[in-house]
DNA sequence: ACGGTTTTGACAATCATTCTCACCATGGGA
DNA sequence: TCCCATGGTGAGAATGATTGTCAAAACCGT
């Protein structure tokens, strides 16, 4: 139905290259886009369809292993992340990121969409800014 | 630098086309794309070129005229709002639009990221749901 | 090894957005 | 008013990410 490939639900063992992009995105500490990880695999001998890479990574994030979101000219960026519901600070300048967490915006989100009389609530929310290296770094 | 066409700053008076994508602007209730806002111009008469729309939008949103954010599938999407800082409510189904504040959120956000040694702090946030309306129609 | 199922990947097709560049409109100065 | 400089337009080409195609390859249980 959902159609898509394996993980999670079927949970097969993973592929080669399913294996590859997960360890790739693992050892990244940013988030990355399709083509970096599908250039990135190239290069590092262990080549990766273009096509399985995008499958690959829509399928982590449907099954909950890593987060998505938008560079401001609207490319998918990737990084595997803890599981548990939580936000990005992102580096401008260098893409340093840290999770955050903050339960007191979860619950106001939930709050003032209920009471707009909106239900199946979703929420995206991201912070940045110029990290304390990078801001040194440039004067 | 900043290039871009007038608008604001050297604020010239706005052109026919111009008027006509902020005109239209106004008139739409929620999120439009530039793609829809060049079909809607064409087939109301006044065309507009799809080059000058996308000009025109980028200019509104540096204005801080227009909010913008990006659909699932990465999509631009424009709208009308007010000027002063606020969130968006939208529901999934219908594309119903609420603007909504929190003062907390702003301070969390810039709190958790001075902790973390950043500046220049900015963020996004959006909403999404099923409005009531949509909820009702679909059982 | 065999037949059925799933995944892969080279390549084509989409599609939003940007670029080009010749052409048009405006506005101030001669 | 006439002329040119500046800036905006727009048709179409170019770009670039993402998706679709579909035959070949990898798997799997028998
Ligand atoms: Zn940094
Ligand atoms: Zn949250
Ligand atoms: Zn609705
Ligand atoms: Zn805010």
């Amino acid at each position: 139905m959902t159609s898509s490939t394996n993980t999670s639900a079927t949970s097969r063992k993973p592929t080669r290259q399913q294996a590859a992009v997960a360890e790739l995105l693992e050892r990244s500490d940013d988030f990355t886009s399709a083509q970096t990880v599908h250039a990135r695999l190239r290069d590092a001998g262990a080549g990766v369809g273009l096509a399985t890479v995008y499958r690959t990574l829509q399928s982590m994030v449907e099954a909950g292993t890593v987060d998505v979101l938008r560079t401001d000219d609207g490319e998918a960026v990737y990084r595997a992340c803890s599981t548990h519901h939580h936000h990005h600070l992102v580096c401008r300048a260098c893409g340093r990121t840290v999770e955050v967490e903050g339960p007191a915006v979860e619950r106001w989100a939930d709050t003032v969409a209920r009471d707009h009389g909106f239900s199946g609530v979703t929420h995206t929310l991201e912070i940045f800014g110029t990290c304390a290296d990078c801001t040194a770094a440039a004067p």
